[in-house]
RNA sequence: GGGGGAAUUCCCGAGCGGCUAAAGGGGGCAGACUGUAAAUCUGUUGUCACUGACUUCGGUGGUCCGAAUCCACCUUCCCCCA
């Protein structure tokens, strides 16, 4: 299990990271299922046509929904939705951000009123290892605080250091697991999150004491969650410095095509991202020319695919005026298609983006695509 | 043949004398969405010379300072009794 830098151009990487489940070729986006399915009907099998590396999915809603010993007693979360490349679990943390007004914070760790029935969950460091374990993902995230991004500089403090704290807890717990006989995947590794907010100085301190700590990975976590661009670009290029070279980078939760050139030129190896498929959902394509709305009216009679220099199945099936029709009927497919196309065209994205660091002209190609992104079809 | 009810802006549907260009849905048009409480949310939806004016609530004519709202007749539709 380890990480290769294959190559640099300029601070962006191209690595490989050896898992139980295969290789990760890195940059990667990781394709968001948060309750073990992509939303809109995509399946694992469609994901191996879409140049998937990761799935991605969610310990609290996993936990709500059916449970981890379903999942357990089913074999593990890769039996239980048929598929063998790695997993990315992502710990719950983010949802002490999103369920903010349905929770409750100690030191021990974090009540949830479930979204679902109002039951009380108790999640904690070492609930949130246990629950991943019996998921048997490839890769368990460590449980966080995601603090707000309008929280003030002593909270963003208080969290952090109780973050940290978390973080050791989670290492002893995952170590104590991984041990067990009846774990299901007991080379499951862990990345632990830096928190810190808009502060230069909390982020630098709180990435250097998680990587004192001998982690499979480092997450940047609190990120793209009310700041602007320039704030998140900033962040990322403060701390980077301390982040360890020859382990991967994840940064939580980001983020459009764009965000990811330039964060990829800043040195980081994993994203993942509600976008490609959310926005789809919505009608919401992403294009080489740019994003469009597919259910705009000007694309009623439109023969076209969504991406006329696009490969995936769906370009090379149907059309705009089809796919429109889809999604104004409300009809499933509308959604399963345009999700289909977003994901292949991020997945796709990456892969043009590890090509372009590969042969040294990623600067190039950010700059290319970055000004084709930013424009409406 | 007799009796009763209804016609509202693209559709359904409130309104029953001034606060009504007219509630609320739906549909239409557009926007948002960044470790997914999100098949969700927001804006907009008579016309124009648009901080104002004009036209509109089946039709025609009345009452009134003022009518989608009251009256008369006409047209169409629905229900009940024969």
């Amino acid at each position: 299990m380890s990480f290769i830098l294959i190559t640099c151009d300029g601070r962006a990487r191209r690595g490989e990271l050896e898992t139980v489940h295969g290789k990760i070729q890195t940059p990667v986006f990781m394709n968001v299922g948060t309750s073990a399915a992509i939303k809109g009907g995509v399946s694992t099998l469609d994901l191996k046509n879409l140049k998937c590396q990761v799935e991605l999915s969610n310990t609290y809603h996993l936990h709500v929904r059916p449970g981890e010993d379903v999942i357990y007693k089913l074999g593990g979360i890769h039996k239980f939705f048929n598929w063998d490349r790695p997993v990315l679990t992502d710990s719950g943390g983010y949802q002490v951000f999103s369920l903010a007004n349905l929770r409750n914070i100690s030191e021990e760790g974090v009540t949830f009123a479930s979204h679902f029935d109002g039951a009380r969950i108790f999640m904690s460091p070492e609930v949130s290892m246990q629950i991943q374990s019996k998921l048997a993902s490839t890769i368990a995230m460590a449980f966080d605080e995601c603090p707000s991004s309008v929280a003030d500089r002593s909270y963003i403090k208080n969290s952090c250091d109780r973050t940290l704290r978390w973080l050791i807890r989670c290492m002893d717990e995952m170590k104590r697991l991984n041990s067990l006989p009846e774990t299901i995947n007991n080379k499951q590794m862990l990345f632990g999150i830096g928190q810190g907010g808009i502060y230069e100085d909390l982020r630098i301190e709180h990435m250097q004491r998680i990587t004192e700590l001998d982690l499979d990975g480092y997450a940047i976590g609190g990120l793209a969650v009310g700041e602007s661009n320039q704030v998140m670009y900033h962040i990322i290029d403060v701390i980077e410095p301390f982040m360890p070279k020859d382990k991967p980078r994840y940064l939580m939760g980001v983020g459009t095509p764009i965000n990811i050139l330039e964060c990829v030129d800043r040195g980081v190896d994993f994203f993942d991202c509600v976008m490609p498929s959310r926005n789809a959902r919505h009608g919401n394509v992403f294009t080489s020319a740019g994003q469009l709305n597919i259910m705009n009216e000007k694309f009623k009679y439109d023969s076209r695919p969504i991406d006329e220099e696009c490969s995936c199945e769906v370009c090379s099936n149907y059309s705009r005026g089809y796919i429109r029709h889809l999604l104004k009927s409300g009809e499933i497919l509308g959604m399963r298609l345009s999700v289909m196309h977003n994901l292949y065209f991020y997945n796709n994205l990456m892969e043009e983006i590890r090509a372009a660091i590969e042969s040294g002209c990623f600067s190039e190609y950010k700059k290319e695509k970055s000004a084709v992104f930013s424009q409406r079809v």
